[in-house]
DNA sequence: CTTGACTCCGTATATAACTACGGAGATAAG
DNA sequence: CTTATCTCCGTAGTTATATACGGAGTCAAG
């Protein structure tokens, strides 16, 4: 046996790897595919290896896409990572921002809405008009 | 002027419900088969009318999804609407309340790596790494 | 009362994001 | 070396969320 922490996310396969992750071994050809993940190197018809910066970015990919981000928009903000390019990542960062300030609000909108619903339903144990659909409507 | 979308949006048949909601009439008819929408009364082999309100809820199923929440989910909130089953909803309310303050929490570090991202990018026009995966990851 | 746009409703097709399957080759444990 | 388990890769199937199509009925204007 060897070091714990890191040590545990150094030359993974495949499996190893998607199970770190959480997803299935598909999901990760899949991502390969759309160009979410590099494929790595293969060493003479072997078999590739992963580390935790792969498992980073599923995770990130999976977190993104809980806000509402598609995989292709998700595709745009890892394309911001790599540096070069600083101008057009900058000018796409600024238009994300913006949407994510959207969602923020919106969301703060509806966490107020069901905060009170959950206030009024436990104090009139009654009826209570929903002010759900008011909340994401005042924009 | 405060009143003047409402009235306006009495009586609607499906296509100018749809046109009013920036859906198209497709959209409603499936939102009615997954129950995200009732289906009014057709008045003997006539034709259904909708109104302000029923534009409100397709606008609330649009902003949720918007948010990352799923059709499916999205009914459940909408359930919680009708004012009966208190017990029942405010459980549910609840639950959706912890969900939406972790995408909220998600958002609020994404907005902040993203900000400084733009930021590092003016400032130095040069090489930056991106603090998005991690912004997601420290949690 | 005809005409053209619209509604109704059922079925079919589309798109995104997976998920399953299967055969051939690679690797590790015994 | 054998064998079980995995990887590789290509293709096919699935689920969620729409969109499109088409024939028959309805409505409102001319």
């Amino acid at each position: 046996m060897e070091n714990n922490l890191k040590s545990n996310l150094e030359n993974l396969t495949i499996g190893t790897f998607a199970k770190a992750a959480g997803v299935n071994v598909e999901t990760i050809r899949f991502y390969q595919g759309k160009g979410l993940l590099l494929e790595p190197e293969k060493p003479y018809g072997g078999i590739r290896r992963y580390d935790g910066s792969d498992v980073a970015r599923v995770l990130f990919v999976k977190s993104a896409q809980r806000l509402g981000f598609s995989l292709d928009e998700i595709a745009d903000l890892l394309r911001l990572e790599d540096g070069t390019h600083c101008e057009e990542a900058s000018h796409l960062a600024e238009h994300k921002l913006k949407d994510v300030r959207e969602k923020l609000a919106d969301l703060m909108r509806m966490e107020t809405a069901l905060a009170e619903l959950v206030c009024a339903c436990h104090a009139t144990n009654g009826k209570v008009a929903c002010p759900l659909i008011n909340a994401l409507q005042s924009n």
